[in-house]
DNA sequence: CCAATATACGGAACACGGTTCCGTTTTGCC
DNA sequence: GGCAAAACGGAACCGTGTTCCGTATATTGG
């Protein structure tokens, strides 16, 4: 769903001067946002553009114009969900338990939330430019999260002091790649990458 | 470099009836695997089949006569890498140390050849049918050693037990996937994964 | 309500990379 | 040298991302 009237950083400054978007383009976006969010359940993030044109009843043109990078897509179908996981994060914190434990849980919900869209975490971190976005948001916001987590948990003496929040929050999406296959539970993998970063 | 005279599984045949691949062809086949060596280092395993032609001076057709997959190309022009790879492992294993330590070794030793091959970690997962036998050719060569040193760090009872040598390979491959970029260190994320490994 | 204009739309056209196919060339053999 | 088989080269095809522009539609002022 997302919010209806455009982008939220437009949003600020369309207040003064620039009058609103006309009611065709709100409606189309909104439209697009829902048909790209079937399209990558139904097909993983990375569907042809023509599909998701085509659930959503439009042509390609009108998909660029409101979105100029998959990535854009991509980050506005999913923001919700990353804003939660975010805001997980002090929450978790503040429970009451080890804040290695809150560690623990925080990656838990990050793993939880990737492996559940389809090629996400491939396209985390191709090096492809068009992903260069997606991957700055993600890492804007949870490195900040993830990296207070750490802290929290380094200053307890509970873990390794040698690893950045970007590297953590790397190695974990890396390691939920083909986590479709069911011979292979990135969950586990996590799990153990975790274990060794407690000091023994 | 690599065998002159064709894919080694057609070897054992030809001795019997077929004579013998034209010369022109045996030639062509050699001048491929050091083009697509090159290009390799150059522009990562995922470089352009036409940029590999063009460095071989043939066409397009004479890559796909002799390699019908990329996969095929790339598991020839690394064969000898990966059979040392395999080969290292019992040698470690009967060098004296802990078979956990053998075991950690013996990981570092895959880490160093996958991130030295632009590219390849990230082919290695890639769910794309042309990858297929790249896949099957790594794990068919490296899960019987990775299963060998898990079984003996598992009956000393250093490491836990409830991780598969397929499961192992592949977190590891996962890992090791953007080695590039210098904010990520691959080697030390598998230290921690490996030091997770182990039962406290 | 109508006309004028800015805005947005659709989809054809282009770029690029993988893959196939077939007319031409080369090799090996007599 | 002549012939058949083997191999070659690269044009052509397909699928996908991306751009561009003629057309359609919303909005606004009269």
């Amino acid at each position: 769903m997302a919010d209806i009237d455009g982008g939220s950083t437009a949003a600020a400054s369309r207040r003064e001067s620039t009058p609103r978007k006309r009611a065709d383009a709100r409606r189309n976006e909104a439209t697009l946002l829902d048909a790209a969010a079937a399209a990558f359940v139904a097909s993983g993030v990375d569907v042809p553009v023509r599909e998701i044109a085509a659930r959503a009843g439009v042509g390609v043109g009108t998909i660029y114009r409101h979105f100029p990078t998959r990535a854009d897509l991509i980050v506005a179908v999913y923001r919700h969900q990353v804003e939660a996981c975010a805001e997980a994060g002090p929450a978790l914190l503040a429970a009451g338990g080890t804040p290695y434990a809150a560690l623990a849980q925080w990656i838990d919900l990050f793993v939880d939330f990737l492996v559940t869209k389809h090629g996400l975490a491939e396209a985390l971190q191709s090096d492809n430019a068009a992903f260069q976005t997606l991957h700055a948001y993600f890492l804007d916001r949870l490195v900040p999260v993830c990296a207070h987590l750490l802290d929290a948990a380094a200053a307890a003496g509970e873990i390794r002091t040698d690893l950045s929040a970007v590297e953590l929050l790397r190695g974990v999406g890396n390691l939920c790649i083909g986590a479709a296959d069911p011979r292979y539970d990135a969950r586990r993998m996590v799990e153990i990458l975790i274990a060794g970063l407690s000091v023994s």
